[in-house]
Order: C-alpha cells, then structure tokens, then sequence
DNA sequence: GGGTGAAGGATTGTTGAACAATCCGTCAAT
DNA sequence: ATTGACGGATTGTTCAACAATCCTTCACCC
C-alpha cells in the first residue's frame, strides 16, 4: 500500500464521519424508532407532524421516506401517505424461506471454501468470535433475566451465522431481514419467550461449528428455523387477527 | 372467494395502473438506461440536466435517485452528486457468493419441499416452464446469432432458478443482483461470448431438474457459477485496469 | 334505516425559487 | 512545483404554492 492509498483511506474514513444527509439522519431516527417498537405496525407517519417534530422540511422527509422503503420497514401508499409495514403470516413464512437461503448458505459456503482453502480452518476460531460473543451475550442476559436483550443475542447471533458468509450483500440483506422481524415481534404477546428457549440450541450450533461439523451446525439451524418458523406463524396468526 | 374479495383484487389491480409516483416513474426510465448500458458506469446524473430532460423537479428528481440508490445502480457521493456505480472485482466475487447463496439455496429449498410435500411434484413441469422457456430462448437466439438476446435469456434462466424458491423476496433479491451484473457486462469486451459458452450447460441442468435430479442440478449450477466467476473476474480485471 | 352524491377540509405529490454550503477548476504568487 | 484565493457550478435543504386526491361529514331521497 502506497502513501496515497492510505491517505486516501483515512480520506475517506473521515467524509464517512459527519457527512450524512439530513435525509440519512432523518432515516436512522425513524429506523431506530421502528425497529425499537415506538412506531408501531400500521402507524401512519404524516409528512406535517413527523416534519415539524424532526424539523425538517417536507422534501427532506420525504427523501428519508423514500430511503426507508427499500428496507421494508415503510410502506407508500400513493396519495395516502406512508405508513409502518404490517406484516402478514405470508411475510413471516417468506421471511423464514430466505433465512434459510441466506443462513444455512452462508454455513455451507463457509463449508465449501473451507474445503478449497485450508488456510481458513486456521482462522476458523477467529471468523467464528461473533457468533460465541452473541451466544455469550444471550446466555448473560437470560442469567439476569433479561428477555429483551435474550432477544437482542438472539438476533446478533442469527446475524453472526450469516456473516460467515464474509459477504458484503448477504450481511446486508440479512440485516435487513431481521430488521423485518422486529415488526413481526412487536406485535407478539411474549417475544422474550420465543427467544429464551432458543438459547441452548444456539450453543449447539456454535459447539458444532468450532468443533468443524459444519453440515451437523447446518441440519442444527434448519431445525430451529423450521421450528421457530412453525411457531412464529402459530403465535403470529393468532395475534394478528 | 366472494364477491367482495374479487371485486377487491379488481380494484387494486386497476389501482396499481397510472398510479405510479412521478418519482417512481422516472425511476424506472433511469434503471432502463442504466441496466441496457446507456448511462455507463460512472456517468455522473446532474439533477440539472437529468431534470430538464425529464421535465421534473429537482426535488421530484432526487427522490427518484434515493429510490434507485437500494438497487444499487447508483451511489451518492454527499456533496459531490449521483453516480451510475462503477462495480469492483470484489463486487464482482460478491455477487457470485449471492448467487451461489441465491441459485443454489433455491434449488436446494424446493427440493427439500418436495421430500416433505410430494404434491409439489405433479406440479413441477409447470413451476419449470419458466426456466424451460429461457432455454429454449436463448437456444432461439444463438440460432439467429442474436448474441445480445442470448445474454438477456441467460439471465432470464437464472431468475428462473431463483424463482424455484417461490419467494417474493429471493425473487427481488436476485433481480437485483442480476441489474448490477449488467453493470458489469457493460464493461466487457465481448460480453456475448461470455453467455453464449453456458447455453449447453443451461439445457443439462433444465434437464437434470425436469428429471427430478436437483441435487445434479445444483452440483452444475455450482460448477457454472465457479467457472463464470473466475472467467468474469479475468476479463473484469483485465478490463477495468 | 340505508344508499347516494356533494361539499369541504386535510393531506399528498409536485413544482419552482431561494439560499447556504461545498466542491472543483483556474489563476496568480512564491 | 506548490500553495492559496477566487469564482462558478452544483448540491442539499427550506419554503411557499398549487393541483389532485382521499376521506369524512352532511343532506337528501327512497
């Protein structure tokens, strides 16, 4: 790496910092406020009230809408306005058809270049310390008896197998994915239980992948998605009817 | 299903005709430019002159930017405009991680559905008429000496594939995927010999599935997918410098 | 009571003007 | 060659305005 490689790193790292858009600002506010459960499935966000709070112009907002949408958390409806998305029991079921693509990939992939390239097995432990700290953080919170953040470990756990996949576009859309699936949760009556009993199976997996028995690591995860799947959908259609 | 509930679905279909936003709609006139090569990677989008062209506002306008920017075809640089992106040789690979995540996981998932539910098997002719039908285009087209066809087929195929999973999002995802690869084709030489090569191979995988040997389906997807890799990186490579 | 149509208010979608901030290219001075 | 200043172009945002649309309410009729 040349000087002007670095310098223009450390360039770019800084107009990283500081150099969002009020759009993007505006984006993340109502990002975190959806995901944390504020802004409920169904609401609808009105351009006057939420531009007046945020104080910020229409158009500004409007963008910020706009960069919300491809995220699936907002939903535009034309000339009525935009509201937070409410999911139905076909989303929940398609949202856990590409967890499967996306996470059991992501271990097979894992898997296959593993075979092509035995140097990675030597950096296995360290690929895999996200996974652990998310097991670790899980099992920590459950002693305190804390269900949210059980639920938290959960889904950083779950984000953790799909970065194994060390791809930029797969940790994204999984991002996203669970990002989804906090709507789903939200309208749940007790999701701190649906994530609590999942907990000894997460330290299954993660045992099976350190231990290098990737395939049994994966039959581990399509069980408890084909399980949390089959009661998601049970809690979730008696919820939301 | 009652009355009410088609006159229901009338209504929304009709609803979804002519009631496209003005920022949709150039959205959608930016994204045919930019995929069919007109707009290169690159190409700075003035919203001066994008504007008057399209007899839009600014503000109307970047709106349609931030629609486009989560499909990936353009990146906003803060402060310095809109650019048609120009993809690296790690997009390059990543985009083929996906795919090999989106394809194989495809096939692979409805496989699985069909061990757990035989009914889909007397569907499965029909669930593959769309993958058949982009065979026989492609085959259509190189007969013609249609290459640039042949390259659209192509990637119908592997939409197709993709589609297998009878996904919404799998579907969206790889249709995505398959814009920004555009991107890519755009930059090489002779992109038609690039697709034309695979066309024997697309007929032995449509007929290890019409036979119900997904797993050698998959195994040559795979194999398609490591040798269009290796062979896009070269000439991407070697292009782009 | 139920159905229909009209009116009015609220809101959305879009346009255009304006201005501050930023970037980039050019030119002059050292 | 390097640095700094300047000016022009452009972006990001705000504001005001207006047409179009939607939804609610009310009046009228059967």
């Amino acid at each position: 790496m040349t000087t002007t490689d670095w310098l223009e790193d450390l360039r770019r790292e800084r107009s990283d910092l500081g150099r969002a858009s009020t759009a993007g600002r505006v984006a993340d506010v109502l990002r975190t406020r959806i995901t944390e459960g504020h802004l409920r499935p169904g609401t609808r966000l009105s351009e006057e009230d939420i531009g007046a709070a945020l104080g910020v112009s229409r158009n500004t907002l409007r963008e910020a809408f706009r960069l919300l949408g491809h995220e699936r958390l907002l939903v535009h409806e034309f000339n009525r306005g935009v509201f937070v998305r409410r999911l139905t029991v076909d989303d929940v079921r398609d949202l856990y058809q590409v967890r499967r693509i996306l996470e059991c990939g992501a271990v097979r992939r894992v898997a296959e270049r593993m075979d092509a390239d035995p140097s990675i097995a030597g950096r296995w432990p360290d690929l895999l310390a996200p996974v652990r700290a998310a097991v670790e953080e899980g099992e920590s919170a459950a002693s305190r008896g804390e269900w949210v953040d059980v639920g938290t470990a959960n889904m950083h756990f779950h984000q953790a197998v799909a970065d194994l996949a060390q791809s930029p576009r797969v940790t994204e859309a999984m991002d996203h994915l669970l990002a989804e699936l906090r709507l789903v949760f939200h309208v749940m009556d007790a999701p701190q239980a649906f994530h609590e009993a999942y907990l000894p199976g997460n330290r299954a997996i993660l045992e099976q992948l350190a231990a290098g028995d990737l395939a049994g690591a994966e039959s581990g995860l399509a069980a408890y998605l084909d399980t949390a799947e089959a009661q998601l959908v049970e809690a979730y259609a008696a919820g939301a009817a």
